[in-house]
DNA sequence: ATTATCTATAGATCTATAGATAATGC
DNA sequence: ATTATCTATAGATCTATAGATAATGC
């Protein structure tokens, strides 16, 4: 099938995506690797000679480059508003892999060197932090939004997209993009009821998912029932 | 000094949520916390004979027990109005030391037995997101907020309180309450400039903070200048 | 010659078990 | 007798290195 149509070095960063960013860097051993790309593990060797960091590295690199072009093609194809621009980039990372952002920054990042760790954080930085950062600055430039820190604002939003993929959608649960229209329409509008009915809030994309409310989401996986 | 005061497993308890929760479960070795604790690996065997999955566990469930109390705690003294109820919240958080929820629920969580993991999930939604929930229903149910699903708001919230504690707090950061004040604001009054200055939001306390904008905030711990 | 794999293995950890030791309390 | 520690070590991994093998391209 298209097992020679991708270059085996990009496969094998396309599963230690997956993995790493399942499971973390120190769960995952080369072994997981290589047992999953039908080869032995110290064959990993010949693609990073640097081993299981110059591999998680590159993994990470490639991950927030190409998060820092969606984004930027999503800011880019918006309308001028902040509202479209926030939509866009909801719906780009509706349509990635969920990356578990923080946790990887974290415990993962410890994990590695010091220089290493120094320069993921920066990739991170000015891949996905500092794109969004502008968004929110230009909106409070243009007095669509009121004067608030614009890193908090761009922290909580990326925060936020990024709770959002582990919840990996129960059964019942809403759909993702309604998710992300409601955490959109929470921050922009508030969650005040509206007398006067402003036309660009509309009531709420999940609240029709909510009856039964067997549903728990991003936090909490399974959850019913315990004194 | 105090080391006789406190029950010898109750000091390899807190020892272990300091490292484990800073890292990670498959980051920590039995041997860190011995080390820490000052005493042999092998004696950690003798508190919990379960090994290492066993101290995780109970160490998971003395802190979302005391999580469970401290947020029961914040809205029993709570006048009955949802900001207020989450603004003690927020300050129970704050006093607490971070504890990387979702991290924790995700890549640590699948270390563990299927029994485990179901039974910490169960004991992180009773103690955690259920509460908190329940708030957002009451102040669904008086009218006080418009409708939207009650877990997507819980789960905003406490993930939104979490990724607070990953910034520990840098220089020139606002204080870690003036994010906290400024996250509910935005969550109940929105980001849109009011026309009307209601009285109950102030224009913002982190913006003060935001002139040299060399802060990063939760998501990214250094990062500056990279094309 | 280059590319991509393999086998075999050294060396370093890490978890967990077995059994000894020492101090305190009855 | 109980509590809390220790020493010593077996057994299981995991990372990384050395060097062989096989296929393809020039």
């Amino acid at each position: 099938m298209d097992q020679e149509v991708r270059d085996s070095t990009q496969r094998v960063l396309d599963v230690a995506e997956t993995l790493f960013m399942d499971r973390g860097y120190n769960a995952i051993t080369l072994r997981d690797i290589a047992d999953e790309l039908g080869i032995k593990q110290a064959s990993l060797y010949y693609h990073f000679p640097g081993g299981k960091e110059q591999l998680f590295q590159a993994m990470a690199e490639r991950m927030f480059e190409r998060h820092r072009q969606g984004i930027t093609a999503a800011i880019a194809a918006s309308e001028g508003d902040l509202r479209n621009q926030l939509r866009n980039i909801a719906a780009w990372f509706s349509s990635q892999r969920p990356m578990k952002f923080m946790g990887m920054l974290h415990a993962d990042l410890s994990a590695l060197s010091p220089e290493h760790k120094e320069q993921l954080a920066q990739k991170a930085h000015s891949a996905m932090f500092r794109p969004l950062r502008e968004c929110f600055v230009a909106a409070q430039a243009r007095g669509e939004i009121r004067a608030m820190h614009p890193d908090l604002l761009a922290g909580c939003f990326l925060w936020l997209m990024d709770g959002l993929s582990y919840g990996e959608t129960r059964v019942g649960a809403p759909p993702r993009q309604a998710m992300a229209d409601d955490i959109i329409s929470m921050m922009l509008d508030g969650l005040s009821p509206r007398e006067t009915e402003a036309p660009s809030s509309p009531s709420s994309a999940t609240s029709q998912f909510w009856s039964h409310s067997k549903i728990s989401l991003p936090v909490i996986v399974h959850g019913e029932e315990n004194a």
